[in-house]
DNA sequence: GGCACCTGTCAAAGATTTCTGACACATCTC
DNA sequence: GAGATGTGTCAGAAATCTTTGACAGGTGCC
């Protein structure tokens, strides 16, 4: 059987996660795409959406592991990139939150080497 | 007992609560407030945070139900709004994200049926 | 009174995210 | 060739989210 994730995913991964589907039009096309595979175009005039906009949802998602997409050449020749929802699992606790809170990489970049978070204490 | 989500929450409680937690500062404020209870000003020192914009985070967790905030009168008269976490459980696969999304009422849409995409009525 | 806390709000800046209309390329059919 | 389909990209609006500083009030203590 399939690994999904146990239990503590890391801060960074669950932020993708969290904020890719913390979206209604990314919501509805995990739905959409659930219900059965589809490539860019047709997916992007079943829901009504722009391709370039289409696009860049996809991959948000699969940025966050949500969605796979693959480019596969039809029988006609052309190419249609196919998109898979993968069967993702995640919990949504207190305690989990606090988990991946603990391992998030600070957000802004201050430096290159560092990597030291420049908040400062003032007052 | 106090029930938990069960298995299908709305798609509007659903993206409220994505929303609300894809954000690495109300990640960390959710687990500042686990690992104790706390009132805005101490925590907005403890986070090293603005109370304002504190103030706003804090609310974006409470409308989804993450936290809950209640007006505390101390002995010494002074008022303090403390912070809990509430023990939210919400278990997210593709399934119960397609599930929610049937149920969202939001979206510019023209309209199917009964369509009346509005706002939720205040209280 | 003045100071140190607490609470809340508001209006702007600042930074992201979202969205749109181009553009580029490829293949197949007429 | 033109026209349909598919792929991807880009720059720039448009909308939204985040952040800040100033303001309003409240209480208790020196």
């Amino acid at each position: 059987m399939p690994e999904v994730p146990p239990e503590a995913p890391t801060g960074d991964e669950l932020l993708r996660v969290l904020s890719a589907l913390g979206n209604p039009h990314r919501m509805r096309i995990v739905a959409a795409l659930l219900e059965s595979r589809n490539y860019v175009s047709a997916l992007a005039r079943l829901i009504g959406m722009g391709r370039p906009l289409l696009h860049m949802h996809l991959q948000r998602l699969e940025a966050a592991g949500l969605v796979v997409g693959t480019l596969e050449v039809g029988e006609d020749g052309k190419s249609m990139k196919y998109y898979d929802v993968t069967p993702f699992c995640y919990e949504l606790t207190p305690r989990i939150v606090a988990q991946a809170a603990a391992t998030l990489t600070e957000t802004t970049e201050p430096d290159r080497a560092t990597g030291r978070a420049a908040k400062e204490e003032a007052k």
